[in-house]
RNA sequence: GCCCUGGUAGUGUAGCGGCCUAUCAUGAGGCCCUGUCGAGGCUUCGACUCGGGUUCAAAUCCCGACCAGGGCGCCA
């Protein structure tokens, strides 16, 4: 799959891209003070009316910005003028008119308009205000997302996010991996634990995938060797909090001949610094919206072990018996702690296996198994580890963990003709963007998020 | 799922047994204004989540439903 570079915020392309007319149509990022007394084109949307009698001013957003037309009275067809004032915020306008330099309006260019037209009158009232000066809360943002999302600001998140995305398949392509696509509709995908939306699939049941765990697994025993995956990721976990959806989009990587865990984790952590470091280089208007100032983590990242990491947390205060879950509070807490020492990002390895899936392996002779979170600002973005490659452990792990080895024939079969050693991981790519950009909900970085209660829009 | 808090005009809120014919802001409609950009001035419009109950009287108290916010839990 290719990846055509972003052109976003780089000037020296061309920003209206192909002329698709030959009317003189600009935005409010290639009109300029230079096209004064020529003819042109605008159009956006109506975002503020002025009418102060004698002159009126409309203020028009596109995709980069302002555009202020501006319609003297006296100078103005009286049925422009008409089609001006009366139109309602949030019409979609398209605008012809004479470019104008000027001092007193922003950008020093203003659009002294001899046609108009009304594209789309928008209705009244709004169901919410894109500009107004009231608070709107985030529940009534979602549920008119389209207009929420004419807020450049909420638009910015989303900008990052597919930066962040290209970032992501520029790194893994450059490190010899393949992307690949692995079924979101599956017929079991009980790896335990995580529970599963059900639906019919013609005569029979079938479940929305909540990890392409079993299948990046399966392509380690294909000569593919490096995988990584893109894609929705379905949990129907009772959850409710400001981390957890019902859909997201997981990005997976799975790696054969591995050494240990830690040549995955090299690779993570690899990735993250090249996508941290490339938000901050390419997204720099959109964090100046958002007033988010993005930090390069310290690298390379400190390692604890579970236990030094309960440790931590229980020498201040908390008491998390070894074996137990650090929990929200010492998740949180152990955040503080490393943010402190001036660590953003900090690996929590060798989990006690009993609280790990049965794919991983365990750590012969201890309680604990070769597996890692990676943790950013107190929360876990991503987990992983090596995998139990050996067929006859995995059987056994499975049969411990409860679950039938039979219903995973389709897996299991891929370790009995030759698999090689791999691991992998998988993280939450609106986790590491709400993290990044410190967002209060992880749905803000989700277009038309999914929770417990929310299927609409 | 549990605990706590709450649901009042399009939006965000005040009021928390009778002073409610319900506050303020924002918005919407109308009018005035030639440099607005949180414009200004005048004016009009618009709401107590639903269902039961208590009371002479309920936006206000009680019960239930639904919904939301915060926290926890569940959790690749």
């Amino acid at each position: 799959m290719c990846h055509l570079p972003n052109l976003l915020y780089r000037p020296s392309y061309p920003s209206h891209g192909v002329q698709m007319s030959d009317k003189n149509i600009r935005t409010s990022r290639s009109l300029a003070p230079t096209d004064a007394d020529s003819e042109v084109v605008v159009q956006g949307w109506a975002q503020d009316i002025r009418n102060l009698g004698g002159i009126s001013f409309l203020q028009l957003r596109d995709r980069y910005g302002i555009i202020q037309i501006t319609a003297p009275k006296k100078k103005t067809d009286p049925q422009v003028m008409d089609a001006i004032t009366s139109l309602s915020r949030e019409s979609v306008v398209r605008v012809t008119g004479t470019a104008k330099a000027s001092d007193q309006a922003k950008g020093g260019v203003e659009v002294l308009p001899t046609h108009f037209e009304v594209i789309s009158a928008a209705a009244t009232p709004l169901p919410m205000g894109v500009i107004d000066k009231v608070n709107v809360e985030a529940d009534t943002r979602y549920d008119h997302r389209f207009m929420d999302l004419r807020k450049p600001e909420t638009r910015a998140i989303f900008e990052i996010k597919s930066t962040v995305l290209s970032l992501i398949d520029e790194y893994l392509v450059n490190n010899g991996f393949t992307e690949v696509f692995t079924p979101k509709l599956v017929a079991s995908g009980a790896e335990g634990g995580a529970t599963l939306f059900e639906l019919r699939y013609f005569d029979q049941n079938a479940y929305l995938a909540q990890s392409p765990q079993l299948y990046k697994q399966m392509l380690m025993s294909t000569g593919l060797d490096k995988v990584f995956e893109i894609g929705p990721a379905f949990r129907a976990e009772p959850s409710d909090t400001t981390r957890h959806v019902s859909e997201f989009i997981s990005f997976d990587g799975e790696m054969a001949f591995i050494e240990s865990q830690r040549d995955v984790q090299v690779m993570i952590e690899g990735c993250m610094q090249s996508v941290i470091g490339g938000v901050i280089e390419r997204c720099k208007g959109q964090l100046e919206l958002l007033g988010v100032d993005v930090a390069l983590p310290k690298a390379p990242y400190p390692t604890l072990t579970y236990e030094s990491a309960v440790e931590m947390v229980n020498a201040e205060g908390m008491n998390i018996p070894l074996g137990e879950d650090l929990g929200t509070e010492g998740e949180r807490l152990l955040g503080n702690i490393m943010a402190r020492q001036g660590s953003e990002m900090y690996w929590i390895v060798e989990y006690p296996d009993e609280a790990k899936p049965f794919y991983i392996m365990e750590k012969e002779g201890t309680p604990y198994s070769y597996s890692f979170d990676l943790d950013y600002k107190g929360q876990e973005i991503s987990s992983g580890g090596q995998r139990e490659h050996r067929y006859d452990n995995l059987v056994s792990r499975m049969e411990k963990k409860g679950l039938d080895p039979a219903s995973f024939n389709f897996y299991l079969e891929a370790f009995k003709f030759g698999m090689p050693a791999h691991g992998g991981w998988g993280l939450g790519v609106e986790r590491l963007i709400q993290k990044m950009l410190d967002l209060p909900n992880i749905r803000e970085a989700i277009l038309f998020p999914r929770d417990r209660i929310r299927l609409v829009p």
